[in-house]
DNA sequence: TATTTGACTAATAAACAAAAATGGTCAAAA
DNA sequence: TTTTGACCATTTTTGTTTATTAGTCAAATA
């Protein structure tokens, strides 16, 4: 990526980020840059793809952070389970134009960003489900029904958190008990 | 109550849930009501009240349905708690006006209700708090903590699911994996 | 006395037009 | 190949008028 390209990219994501996205002018991005405009859309062909990107580089990032978890091959399956939700949920905390695709009143204007989270949705659904088979054929975990299934209710789990967490400001307030709800998580598909 | 006070609040149940606090008018609820627009303010001295008592008859029902559930004394504590989150989610699908107030563009227009909400959060807690303790004196179920937090984390995951399945119109795909994940979180407390 | 009524008013929202801001284009320049 | 900024079409904002609605009240009714 050129370093204009690069710097676009970065300007943009700031200033989606204090702003949001319907109160963030192209001009103003462009300016921030210290690029003319027409360069923004050299590179970027629309406002909504450039958007994109910058989501999209928030869950790139979030990928390589939980990438680093699930990797550990040697660590104990729940210990893997517990340090992916606690990160996951950090990570996600920064990320703050991945917060704004959360809001209901944007929902009807975000298709062109369905892709971009069904796609983060299914990458995070095998992440998890390595994870549990794994725990599985070390005889750690014990889980009775479809191994993906129960991933991808610890998803919906993980997502329905996303709201109260992030739209209603409680993450302080809240991830303190997080780590414990993990716990009652893991031991219930622990095996004993 | 009186007859009319009764219908004037019946039909204000209705017509709010039918097209939403704002786009209800109070001459369209005496109308219906086939009363003058003075009956309504001599029962309800202002909308917002009006729907207040609205949205607490929806809640007195969520109330008395779960009530029979953990009042049942005989049922093991699992099954209370899975029979808890299905009526209260079953429940809360119908309760159209509650689920108003789930909404993020009202929540700043919506603090003449939050007492309703947080009174209603507490009482939860009670009885999910009631059901734990009572499994764990009959050694049904096993928690090291502290059981109120615990409580209070099943409520958190209740709550954070509301949007999903209310707001994003998930109810139905969801819901079938609902009393699985439910499954999960109850082993994990239950001694072996 | 307790309740109901509907005409009435003040406040709010809808409708509309003019002005400003913004997304997106393009020919020229680097 | 990349960058620029003047330019255009569309959308958003602003200011004004009109229509609707929340809430009141004196009189009527039960």
């Amino acid at each position: 990526m050129s370093p204009t390209k690069q710097r676009l990219l970065t300007t943009a994501s700031k200033t989606f980020s204090k702003y949001g996205f319907y109160k963030t002018s192209m001009d103003e991005i462009a300016k921030s840059a210290r690029k003319a405009k027409g360069s923004l859309y050299y590179h970027f062909s629309s406002k909504e793809l450039l958007f994109r990107e910058v989501v999209l580089s928030e869950l790139d990032f979030l990928k390589e952070q939980l990438s680093l978890i699930f990797e550990d091959h040697n660590a104990d399956s729940r210990d893997s389970i517990r340090a992916y939700m606690n990160k996951r949920m950090e990570v996600m905390n920064i990320s703050i134009n991945y917060q704004e695709t959360l809001r209901p009143e944007f929902y009807e204007f975000y298709e062109f960003l369905n892709d971009v989270i069904s796609e983060m949705d299914q990458w995070e659904k095998q992440q998890i489900t390595k994870i549990l088979n794994r725990g599985v054929a070390r005889e750690e975990l014990e889980l009775p029904g479809n191994i993906e299934v129960y991933a991808e209710m610890l998803l919906i789990f993980l997502k329905g958190l996303e709201t109260p967490l992030f739209l209603k400001g409680q993450y302080e307030r809240l991830i303190s008990n997080f780590d414990n709800l993990i716990g009652i998580l893991t031991k219930g598909i622990s095996k004993v």
